[in-house]
DNA sequence: TGTCCACAGGAAATACGGGGGT
DNA sequence: ACCCCCGTATTTCCTGTGGACA
């Protein structure tokens, strides 16, 4: 091709881009772009839609008590991801802590995020630098040490202290440990009103509890429910306001997504991601956002979810997902044991020169990928042929090769 | 009814790497 | 530089088990 020809061609391209132009505004997709004011704005907005008025109601008369100088007990959080736990406790604790400053109530919070999992140090040691009584370590200091500090930094503090902890059940091995020590030993500690807001998102939660702890934790429960439909369409139609052209997108578009988000997981955040790469789609072929579009914006979320997901997991979990996937194709009917996948692995440590993990550990990882829902898994008892685990690979058509591909390229690039 | 397969999956032991205190 | 402690990963050792088969 002549380089005249690729110029204009580029040209055109860019263009046509310009002109077929259906995201005004591509910040209003994430909320992490967006700044505190915006944030607030679009919190609002929501709220005023009336999602979540009775969680804040609940809310509100739990912590009017401080209000009235007395001492509220704990509460007890429960709402799947993408409920708006987050959003809504920052917000009406910003709004509370406002109300304490005009009433000369001293008070003070403390948002301790533990949404991806960590041991018991890291989440102490994350709190502590919430608290600037410490700074980061990596390892190497006691777990009473770190607790020391925490509790030397917060002597001489009177008032309120709410500490709210987001997704305590990420708190991996001695999670007990670390709410022994929040709910018993801290509070004999210091003088300041303790609060805890422990949330999490699996309602089963304190079940699994040290007993002398759970009784200490005199807990009122607050559920957010998943949001419906009708819910997600308002928050999908405020996003739509802000960030697209309203005649671009064509109409059940906003329907559509509430009702498969509502429909799968009631999660806030997967429906803003799938309505934007809706748009990213529409913006691509040049049309409105249209209701096929939508379901390619599905399937297409969804594979990259996968392939993001075995591009960043460790070399073990990815050389076990490649021995599953090579033993399934010698199947015919999909499914293997554990047996197999594990001489499969072996096989496949050996081409890339990896040391092969045992048994055990295997069967380890085996359950990881379950969890990740890259495959099935099941313990299946076959009588006097023993035991073991079905496993069965069921992705989307195509994602299965491509996994593997990418599992093979990475593995290249490090030798 | 008992046997026994082929593992599951818990517990404890071990290896390792790295950071703090002195 | 030395020692000690910690978290993490993996191994070793172990007990448990559903049901086909004899």
């Amino acid at each position: 091709m002549e380089p005249t020809n690729v110029r204009t061609k580029i040209v055109g391209q860019i263009q046509h881009m310009v002109d077929s132009t259906i995201i005004k505004n591509r910040r209003f997709f994430d909320d992490e772009q967006l700044i505190k004011s915006e944030q607030l704005a679009v919190l609002e907005e929501i709220f005023n839609a009336n999602v979540r008025d009775a969680e804040i109601k609940e809310l509100s008369s739990h912590f009017a008590a401080i209000l009235r100088g007395d001492h509220p007990c704990h509460m007890a959080i429960w709402g799947k991801t993408g409920t708006g736990k987050t959003l809504t406790l920052s917000y009406f604790l910003n709004l509370l802590s406002e109300m304490c400053l005009d009433k000369k109530i001293p008070l003070r919070y403390e948002h301790l995020d533990l949404s991806n999992p960590r041991p018991c140090f890291r989440a102490l040691n994350d709190l502590a630098c919430l608290l600037n009584a410490s700074k980061r370590y990596q390892k190497g200091i006691s777990l009473e040490e770190m607790m020391t500090r925490i509790e030397t930094k917060l002597t001489s503090y009177q008032g309120y202290l709410i500490l709210f902890i987001d997704e305590v059940d990420n708190v991996r091995r001695d999670r007990d440990n670390f709410l022994t020590f929040l709910v018993r030993r801290l509070p004999q500690k210091i003088s300041a009103k303790l609060i805890l807001i422990l949330v999490s998102n699996r309602l089963d939660w304190p079940d699994h509890l040290d007993p002398r702890v759970k009784s200490f934790l005199k807990l009122n429960e607050l559920i957010f429910k998943p949001y419906n439909a009708i819910d997600l369409q308002h928050i999908l139609r405020i996003r739509v306001e802000k960030a697209l052209d309203r005649e671009t997108v064509e109409s059940g578009v906003i329907e559509k997504i509430a009702a498969m988000a509502s429909r799968e997981h009631g999660d806030a955040r997967k429906a803003i991601a799938l309505l934007a790469k809706s748009a990213y789609l529409a913006e691509k072929a040049g049309t409105k956002v249209t209701l096929t579009l939508v379901d390619e914006a599905a399937t297409e979320l969804d594979r990259d979810r996968y392939l993001t997901l075995v591009r960043s997991a460790p070399p073990q979990l990815q050389a076990a997902m490649a021995g599953v996937i090579e033993a399934t194709r010698r199947t015919k009917n999909g499914s293997i044991g554990t047996g197999e996948a594990y001489d499969a692995y072996r096989r496949f440590c050996q081409g890339v020169e990896l040391r092969p993990l045992t048994g055990r550990a295997f069967g380890d990882l085996i359950s990881e990928l379950d969890i990740y829902s890259l495959l099935r898994s099941r313990v299946l008892s076959r009588g006097r042929y023993g035991r073991t685990r079905e496993i069965i690979l069921d992705l989307p058509q195509g994602l299965t090769e491509k996994i593997h591909g990418r599992i093979l390229s990475n593995f290249e690039i490090q030798n």
